[in-house]
DNA sequence: TAGGCCATCTGGTCCT
DNA sequence: AGGACCAGATGGCCTA
């Protein structure tokens, strides 16, 4: 992808475009006072116009008097980007695995759509989030079955509780979303889920199972 | 065709 | 000095 600037890198070997493109001393002077403006790439080699010669005579007749060690530093410091280029590549690459695991790890989704960038890392938040609270929950339940006194009518005994892997998470694994589901921002130690055992309760798992899979 | 997503390039900054 | 990280820019591809 992206075979533009590659090509530009071939064509700057090919000489279509004067070596003196790839990087000029007045490009770095440019480069150092205004930093990383919205306008800077328009300098850059990158810039489709690279090839569009808009260089005053002045600074052609400067380029054509370029000595050779000024030519061999403007090769360095092509080959340093072209270096540079290649390890942010396999940064990007790296990162791209990673998210790949992730998504491996979080359940599919029915249709199977690959969940972009954004989506997989929201998911794996609120995934997170729901599997963690699963526990406290579970611990809560565990700790107010052993004081029968502090039993709620209705509440099941620490056997009712729900573990990973039983029915009740079910939910965790057929995790469908909506087209646009809002994100939840909220902080994970301060769930936006009722506290109570309701949850468990199959209009309250719903609720819980929409949080979980709330990607946005 | 507009908008979203993505890969890539690039220069700046920070760290070792 | 060189590498890692970051954010901005750009162009390609896809979809509604």
């Amino acid at each position: 992808m992206c075979t533009s600037v590659e090509n530009l890198y071939s064509d700057l070997d090919s000489s279509s475009c004067d070596l003196s493109y790839v990087h000029t001393d007045d490009e770095d002077s440019r480069s150092s006072s205004h930093g990383a403006s919205p306008s800077s790439s328009l300098d850059q080699p990158s810039s489709p116009a690279i090839c569009q010669d808009s260089a005053t005579p002045e600074q052609k007749k400067k380029r054509r008097g370029r000595g050779k060690s000024e030519v061999a530093v403007h090769v360095v410091k092509k080959n340093r980007r072209m270096k540079a280029n290649d390890r942010e590549r396999n940064r990007m690459h790296n990162l791209n695995d990673a998210l790949d695991k992730l998504r491996n790890v979080l359940p599919a989704f029915p249709d199977d759509t690959k969940l972009t960038k954004i989506e997989t890392l929201r998911f794996a938040h609120n995934y997170i989030w729901a599997l963690s609270e699963t526990i406290r929950i579970a611990d809560q339940c565990q700790e107010k079955s052993r004081d029968p006194s502090l039993m709620l009518p209705g509440m099941g005994r620490v056997a009712d509780a729900p573990s990973p892997g039983s029915d009740a998470f079910s939910w965790l694994s057929s995790a469908s979303t909506s087209s646009s589901p809002s994100y939840c921002t909220s902080n994970p130690s301060s769930p936006a889920v009722s506290e109570d055992y309701g949850f468990l309760q199959a209009d309250s798992l719903y609720s819980y199972h929409n949080f979980a899979t709330n990607i946005y």
